[in-house]
DNA sequence: CTGAAAGCGCTTACAG
DNA sequence: CTGAAAGCGCTTACAG
């Protein structure tokens, strides 16, 4: 089977390759009998363009890189549903690369990744919105990017965030509403930013509220189901236990929960338990999860758009913008007996 | 800044830029001086090749595409996990493309996708493997595929599954053996040929310990989460009610524990309840799920793997694989009291 | 061991 | 409204 190129096309319609590229790409100046006939050898030759050709005369691939090194699934599957949906709208495509923040391998991940394929840009999901090694590596290598919920930065890139400290201040207030005065606080992986803005948020109700701040209930996470199993195993044996527990997201709130009751604790009576993020965990055990929604996919999705039409008009200014979040109570808080 | 290309490479080094693609692709016939000379060119200039030129010139793109349309996100992710794997090995990237089975437009909307982004191969999973218009459509177009967890076929293509009717035949025999008799029975997704093969083990195993089939025990679900709500209603209204219930994948087995547990019903005390797939959420609930763990991962880097060595030699023959796939007995299953 | 020429399949810039 | 020429940055096939 000869392959069908631009070329041959042109020979069948009797026009040069030019005329043939303005009917590809919908260009004025072709008469609309021209038009007609190359449209009928395009069916007739069943031709579609090279995208490889096309990419190197114009220097385009239509893709655009998602990268991500996140511990929690249902997180990369929203960002990844956000950044499809820009994509589609814009004719563009995803291509995804987990790799690794920690390590000296990043930057030669990276390197080695625009080497074989050709990306119009990159949107950096956390924690590598945060992460100034690898933009600064992105920005000299031209590469445009877009950041994903990463901390509000003073520069004029593009970044989509959610205020996180705003969502913690509200959760924790909700647990404070009910009665609630012992709350354990679980913290997220210390490489994302999110990380200490919702630790912020929740110091900062308890502070609004007269409650002392205690170190004690405080553990070490790291967004894993895992690590909430470990932290977990730490609050429920302390003594007095908290009556309640703030989870820095639905996975490790979620560990805490099965925890609780396979101790035979019962969820909310015994103990409120909060997460972060509405993952679908969050609705899928019970009791529910309480929970802040974050738009996750709405984050993406406008970090990529905007990303996208930055690579098409690069004079344009950039902006960012910081979406709300809000408060979803389900059935693992109530008020304390 | 002035792009550097491999002409700028050749004219710092002195040589033909026959010599740096060589120096480029590690081929012989480079004296070692000439060599030395042209990596120290790469390192000043800070020189890495376009890949778009490079797949132009070898019409390759290095990219395989993930098709997918699949209610389960967990098993979206492993999917995923699994190509990432091979691509990772091979110098491969991976572009991700969710679209629907139903409707016209697959077949246009594949077009429009490879028109965008040349592909060196397409990987199939569920339910696409079993759709043999896609299939047929991809081999006019001449790009490769392989299938993940179809149908077994007669064909010479590409094909890695796991025998899910044998899985759902252990499974079932597992809660017979426990002394159930009335076993509901959830359906996956009519469009995957899962669903009838897991459906055929589910019978097979009543009938070879001789419990009569009941069509009232069995609900169509869809492997969606909302789905085991409704399924799990129905069955749990049902009078007698069944002493266990099987549903076709771990969401909708989730589904039928959070529905049982609202009602009052201790599991596994009042019901058994079984899952298949070993997705994330089985060990995340409290009791944790009776499943059948699938190599749902190992699957697809099989299959990407024999599809990438395929894609640089066309002239071999493509084999089938089927993994095995085991029995996982959690808490939520136990012997009828 | 090395290189000059042609080509991959498009688009851009220009001329008419 | 249309086209001839040059170019995108590589590789392939050939010659020496």
């Amino acid at each position: 089977m000869k392959k069908v190129t631009i070329n041959s096309v042109a020979s069948h319609a009797g026009v040069s390759k030019k005329t043939v590229s303005r009917v590809l790409n919908n260009e004025p100046n072709v008469s609309a009998a021209t038009r007609e006939k190359v449209l009928k050898v395009f069916k007739e030759l069943d031709y579609t363009p090279n995208p490889i050709a096309r990419g190197l005369a114009q220097n385009r691939s239509f893709i655009i890189g998602c990268l991500y090194d996140n511990p929690s699934k249902s997180y990369i599957t929203r960002v990844q549903t956000g950044a499809l949906a820009a994509c589609k709208e814009n004719n563009y495509n995803l291509l995804i690369h987990p790799c690794e923040l920690r390590g000296d391998d990043l930057i030669n991940d990276i390197e080695q990744l625009l080497q074989t394929s050709r990306l119009d840009g990159v949107v950096l999901t956390p924690p590598f919105g945060d992460f100034e090694k690898l933009a600064n590596f992105l920005k000299a290598k031209n590469i445009p990017y877009a950041r994903v919920a990463s901390a509000l930065l003073e520069d004029d890139s593009i970044s989509v965030r959610s205020n996180d400290e705003q969502g913690a201040y509200e959760i924790t207030e909700h647990l404070i509403s009910l009665g609630h005065k012992s709350i354990a606080f679980i913290k997220g992986h210390p490489d994302h930013s999110a990380t200490q803005q919702r630790f912020n948020g929740y110091r900062r109700a308890l502070a609004s509220h007269g409650i002392e701040f205690d170190e004690r209930l405080v553990e070490e996470g790291n967004f894993s189901y895992h690590s909430g199993v470990d932290s977990a195993r730490s609050i429920l044996d302390l003594s007095p236990r908290p009556t309640a527990v703030f989870a820095s997201n639905d996975y490790m709130a979620a560990a805490v929960l099965k925890l609780a009751t396979q101790r035979q604790l019962r969820v909310p009576d015994d103990i409120s338990i909060a997460g972060f993020d509405n993952a679908p965990i969050a609705r899928h055990i019970w009791p529910g999860l309480t929970t802040i929604a974050q738009p996750v996919e709405e984050m993406t999705k406008q970090a990529v758009t905007q990303l996208i039409s930055h690579i098409a008009q690069p004079q344009e200014q950039p902006y960012q913008v910081t979406l709300e979040s809000r408060l979803i109570t389900r059935e693992s808080t109530a008020a304390i007996k």
